[in-house]
This record gives C-alpha cells, sequence and structure tokens, in this order.
DNA sequence: ATCCAGGAACTGT
DNA sequence: ACAGTTCATGGA
C-alpha cells in the first residue's frame, strides 16, 4: 500500500517533517528543465508505465500529497506504479529525525535545516537518467549542462501536450542505444561524453546494468566499485546516482563544485574550501552525507 | 580574453 | 597510490 486510492485521484500520507513548497523550489532552479512543469503549487510531470503516457497532477496539503490524472486515469495496477514513483521521487519513506537531530548539532546544517525544514532529497528514479544526468553535468556550469539536456530530452524523449502545455519524458535507454555518437554531438555533447552516454545505455538495454544489480552488489563501496569500472562513471557520478537514484545516505561527492561553492557561501569563506576540511566538516555528518549535500545544494538557490 | 564549471581517462612515476 | 596532462565547450 503505497497510498489511498480514490481511483480518480491518490492520496500518500506525508511524513514528518515533509514540506511540499521547499521541494518545489528545488524543482523550480531551472528554467531550462523540461522534466516537471510547476503551475501555481502543482506539479505537473509525464511519466510512463506499462507502455503508456501518463500525465499526473501533484500537490498538497498539510498531511497529503495528492496525485490527479487530467489527461485520463489509469488502471488500478498503474495507479499503484504512479505511488510507488511518487514516494521514491520525495524520497518519503525515509525517517529523517535522526538527520534532524544531527543536524541541529551541526554548525553548517543548523541553520539549513530550519530554513528548508521539510525538504526532501528529490530523487531522480530512473537509472539512465541519472547516470546521463551525471556525465552530461561533468566539468562543464550547469546553465549549459540543462541546455544539453533539454536538447537530448526534446530530440530523442516522448512527449504529450495537453491543454497547450507540452510534458516530455527523458528519453528511454533503448532509444538512445540506437543512435550514434553524431547525432549527441550535434547537440554539443563531447565526443567522449556521447560515447560513454551510449555505452550506458547499451548496457542498460541490454540488461547488464540495472538498479536492482547495483543495489545487490553490497555495501556502498562495492555498489560504487561496480559503478566506476564503467567507463564514464568516477567517482563523482557514482555518488550522484548513489544519492539521488539508489537514496544510499552515505553517498557523498564530496569533490563535487556544487558542494564547494555552497560551503564557501555558508562559511563566509574568501576561496573554496579544501578536500581536507570538507572531511572534518563530513566527519559529524556520518550516515547523513548525502543529505546534508542536498540542503547545501539548496542553499545556493537563493 | 581569461578563468572556470555540480570530472574522467590516460600517462608516467 | 599519486600527480600531471589532455579532452571539451559554453558562461560569466
Amino acid at each position: 500500500m503505497n497510498g489511498i486510492d480514490h481511483e480518480s485521484s491518490i492520496s500518500i500520507k506525508t511524513p514528518e517533517p515533509f514540506s511540499f513548497s521547499e521541494c518545489l523550489i528545488f524543482l523550480g532552479r531551472s528554467d531550462q528543465e523540461v522534466l516537471h512543469q510547476i503551475h501555481d503549487d502543482y506539479l505537473f510531470k509525464l511519466l510512463k508505465m506499462d507502455g503508456s503516457l501518463i500525465l499526473i497532477k501533484v500537490s498538497a496539503d498539510p498531511n497529503f500529497i495528492l496525485i490527479e490524472f487530467p489527461d485520463g486515469v489509469p488502471n488500478p495496477a498503474v495507479r499503484s506504479k504512479i505511488a510507488a514513483y511518487v514516494k521514491d521521487w520525495f524520497d518519503l519513506g525515509r525517517d529523517l529525525s535522526p538527520f534532524y537531530a544531527m543536524a541541529s548539532q551541526d554548525k553548517i546544517l543548523k541553520q539549513l535545516i530550519q530554513k528548508y525544514y521539510g525538504l526532501r532529497m528529490i530523487c531522480i528514479p530512473d537509472l539512465f537518467e541519472a547516470l546521463a544526468w551525471g556525465i552530461t553535468g561533468q566539468q562543464i556550469n550547469l546553465t549549459f549542462a540543462y541546455t544539453l539536456k533539454k536538447r537530448m530530452i526534446q530530440q530523442f524523449g516522448e512527449h504529450l501536450t495537453y491543454k497547450g502545455n507540452t510534458f516530455w519524458l527523458f528519453p528511454s535507454a533503448e532509444k538512445i542505444a540506437g543512435l550514434h555518437i553524431e547525432d549527441l554531438k550535434i547537440l554539443q555533447f563531447s565526443s567522449r561524453k556521447a560515447e560513454y552516454i551510449l555505452e550506458i545505455a547499451k548496457a542498460i538495454r541490454d540488461g547488464i546494468l540495472t538498479k536492482e544489480s547495483l543495489l545487490q552488489a553490497g555495501s556502498p563501496d562495492q555498489i560504487q566499485e561496480s559503478l566506476t569500472v564503467i567507463r564514464g562513471i568516477g567517482k563523482w557520478t557514482s555518488s550522484l546516482a548513489m544519492m539521488r537514484c539508489l537514496r544510499i545516505p552515505t553517498a557523498f561527492p564530496i569533490a563535487d563544485v556544487g558542494l564547494h561553492l555552497a560551503l564557501k557561501k555558508q562559511l563566509s569563506m574568501d576561496r573554496k574550501p579544501f578536500i581536507e576540511e570538507i572531511e572534518g566538516m563530513a566527519s559529524y555528518w556520518e550516515g547523513w552525507q548525502a543529505y546534508a549535500t542536498f540542503y547545501l545544494w539548496r542553499s545556493r538557490y537563493e
């Protein structure tokens, strides 16, 4: 049971703490994002379940998340999958109280959990999307990374138009696996990133690389190892996928420039912190490095 | 023009 | 294991 199914909608009891509006702020961080749309306090997203496109409209009241289906109500089996998806997307299954207890004693995180109270990790449940997004974002500025992602989606992803708004789905691994390097290069992906993404798409298409097999690989270190043996996936990209797709709370992209800039700002430093300095700060975050990182990322969107 | 951006592979020691 | 080099391309 992932939620209460009212046939034409689903409501999911939200855990404490949870703030839908904080999640919407993170989701609205780029005006180039086309994988969801925010209109007033409603969040729209296109999903594909059992082979069919389904548009969802998500909203919240103090105790529930409500999922509606403006373009057609799917069958009960699909509704149940959608409830599970939304739960994963907002990381609703996690008990945040240990994180908040730790953070309330931490110099850096203390203010962040007050400011962004109820923010949850916004996850990327699709493994191919998480890895492709990681590779896309390697060593380029975020603005350009969003541009590349948008081009890839609008070139190769499926879409649905409802009341004049077009909603996009991230391209499937199957679709991308069938492309040539040139097809991504022309969108201004570098040759190497195009190679990496195509190879990973093929591995996912062929069932060699799956979320389940990664999760069964064992400890977080073993999962990281099985990711970093893949060409194009280093420590940073694997940590990102472990954070936002596999939802491993200890995942920690310690070399992430976004994290560095957030810490620089929080600590009013005139330079980015050194890795050794971050290791010192993060020693207090043990068990919750992923959430600490996520809240720090959030602090950059002020 | 210059530096840098939510890195990773490759090469040499 | 560790350090330096190369790749790659737009944003500010």
